[in-house]
RNA sequence: GCUCCGUUCGUCUAGGGGUUAGGACAUCAGAUUUUCAUUCUGGUAACACGGGUUCGAUUCCCGUACGGAGUACCA
């Protein structure tokens, strides 16, 4: 396999987009599969979005999901600089270029006349409204004004330039994944290459970087096939045909219900994150939870988001990175826009949760009580995080499901307590307590069997007390297996929690 | 409007001219757990529609419908 050098090329404009984390994602598994090159870089060529922090968002997201970059702004690199903003004066060598071989012209109309020239095409009814070869010569620009004219019009610094597409061809494009597309040029307008402040629009900059950087597979977004028509037009002006790289467009994240691609409004309804991690919006000030914190493991999201769109081809559903990187491959990515479930990333979580050691989960417990200032020993963090690993989804899940081994249960399941409580369970549960409170420390056998001793004494079945014990041990009346949570409670936790609830049923 | 892309269970998808159309999530039921969860077993559930081509089409072709994307001096 010949080594692939690939990017990723957000622009920092604000958070990285769960879909963006995808796409770098299937850049990184070509790269790291073939030997190659990931390489981040920055599309900042818009000054009037730039958000500061978000570049750096951007890399400790990737970092934080596993996407290691070779080639790239903190990296480094000798493709460089991996900042757009950083190589205005590469791209100005090309439109040059262009310009001296008539692939491009200046422009000067102003953004009025461009909405009249729309306007005034949408009241004829022609099909589209582009600035293209069928107007440009009604337009303001280096065709149609005099050599003079256009000396003076460039001298005053107020320009645009513009590709001149010639109508009239067929371009066509081998899409990695939609196999053969095809495009008449006479619909390819006249983008603007060059913007007025100087800096090159995405379509002149993309392609240049991207040859410059010899990157072999551009794999992107399926919103930039439309353009892509464009893009293999400025690789033949600049005589790059034939070292130009395969596009692969990928299938789009779309909305988990109703239509189109899934934006940050659907995960706020919907009550899930968008962002691999935290962000404030420096403009706003508006804080957006991220994967990370709402207790999601990068390995999961990570495996979640692979086989949004892609598939082994196998039954096997849970993948390391490394067996993603071994398995991978772009031809088996599929061309349909994939619906986002978010039930599905917490399915794989759970999963992921499962794999790791109780050691991990104890630690993740103890520093969950840290924070609420509460002691918790390694020993008894392992043997809670031990009793509750099948039971949760989310890190966090330790505390909420097993808060009643720290503080006792001030609410109770009255339902439980109107079923199952008698004067002889009462009783059972008195004499328990007692049998208990010289028991500090007791193992789940011995709870085990002293509760059968008493029940024996008062002639029930264990089945006919537990519940009820239950309840005053925790308040609920689900939870995991009770004679390891006695264990972990001791023997005179649990009669001090028996004796308190059952005076407060009398009540 | 125009251009391009797409369409298999509710969702992610496998498959591919002749299959009982497979798996996973979700869902439902049963078993286990004298709880809940887990686990196990089983169930419901899909080839958008219409024309071709063919002995035969869910699979190939063409239309239609529906969905998506793009249509900026944004990426």
């Amino acid at each position: 396999m010949t080594p692939a050098r690939v990017r990723f090329a957000p622009s920092p404009t604000g958070a990285l987009h769960i879909g963006g984390l995808r796409t770098a994602l299937y850049n990184y598994l070509l790269a790291r599969q073939t030997g190659g090159t990931m390489i981040l870089r920055i599309e900042d060529t818009d000054q009037t979005r730039f958000v500061p922090g978000a570049e750096d968002y951007i890399i400790k997201s990737l970092e934080w999901a596993g996407i290691n970059i070779d080639e790239g702004p903190v990296q480094g690199g000798n493709k460089g600089p991996y900042r757009q903003s950083e190589r205005k004066e590469i791209y100005k060598q090309f439109t040059d270029q262009l310009l001296k071989e008539g692939k491009a012209y200046y422009a000067f109309d102003s953004e009025a006349e461009l909405e009249a020239m729309r306007e005034r095409l949408r009241a004829s009814g022609a099909s589209g409204q582009q600035y293209d070869q069928s107007t440009r010569m009604q337009m303001v620009n280096s065709l149609t004004l005099s050599a003079e004219e256009t000396a003076r019009r460039i001298a005053e610094g107020k320009f645009v330039i513009r590709m001149k597409v010639e109508s009239g061809k067929k371009v066509v494009l081998n899409d990695l994944i939609r196999g053969t597309v095809e495009f008449d040029s006479a619909q390819v307008d006249d983008k603007v290459l060059m913007k007025s402040d100087g800096m090159p629009t995405y379509h002149l900059a993309n392609v240049v970087d991207d040859h410059l950087m010899e990157i072999t597979h551009v794999i992107r977004g399926e919103e930039w096939l439309p353009s892509a028509p464009l893009h293999v037009l400025l690789y033949e002006a600049f005589g790059w045909s034939q070292s130009m790289p395969s596009f692969a467009h990928l299938p789009l994240l779309l909305k988990p219900d109703g239509n189109g691609k899934l934006s940050k409004r659907d995960a706020d309804q919907l009550g899930f994150p968008i962002f691999p991690l935290d962000w404030t919006d420096p403009r706003t000030g508006e804080t957006a939870r991220g994967y990370k914190e709402s207790g999601y493991l990068p390995d999961a999201l990570i495996n979640f988001l692979a086989f949004l769109g892609w598939n082994p081809g196998t039954d096997q559903e849970i993948f390391s990175m490394e067996q993603l990187i071994a398995s991978f491959s772009l031809e088996r990515i599929s061309k349909s826009g994939a619906r986002f479930d978010i039930h599905k990333a917490q399915w794989f979580n759970q999963q992921y949760i499962r794999m790791r050691s109780a050691g991990e989960l104890a630690r993740w417990l103890q520093s969950q009580c840290a924070q609420k200032s509460i002691p918790c020993s390694e020993e008894k963090a392992e043997k809670i995080a031990s009793v509750l690993k099948e039971r949760i989804t989310f890190p966090s899940d330790l505390w909420n499901a097993g808060e009643f081994f720290f503080t006792p249960p001030t609410q109770f399941d009255l339902g439980v307590v109107s079923k199952k409580k008698t004067p002889q369970t009462e009783k059972v549960l008195d004499k328990y307590a007692i049998e208990l409170s010289d028991k500090p420390r007791i193992s789940d056998a011995d709870a085990q069997a002293l509760l059968e001793k008493v029940c024996l004494e008062e002639g029930i079945k264990t089945g006919q007390v537990l519940q009820l014990l239950r309840v005053c041990l925790t308040g609920a009346a689900g939870g995991p297996d009770l004679m390891p949570s006695i264990s972990i409670l001791g023997g005179i936790e649990c009669r001090a929690r028996i004796n308190s609830a059952l005076l407060k049923f009398k009540s």
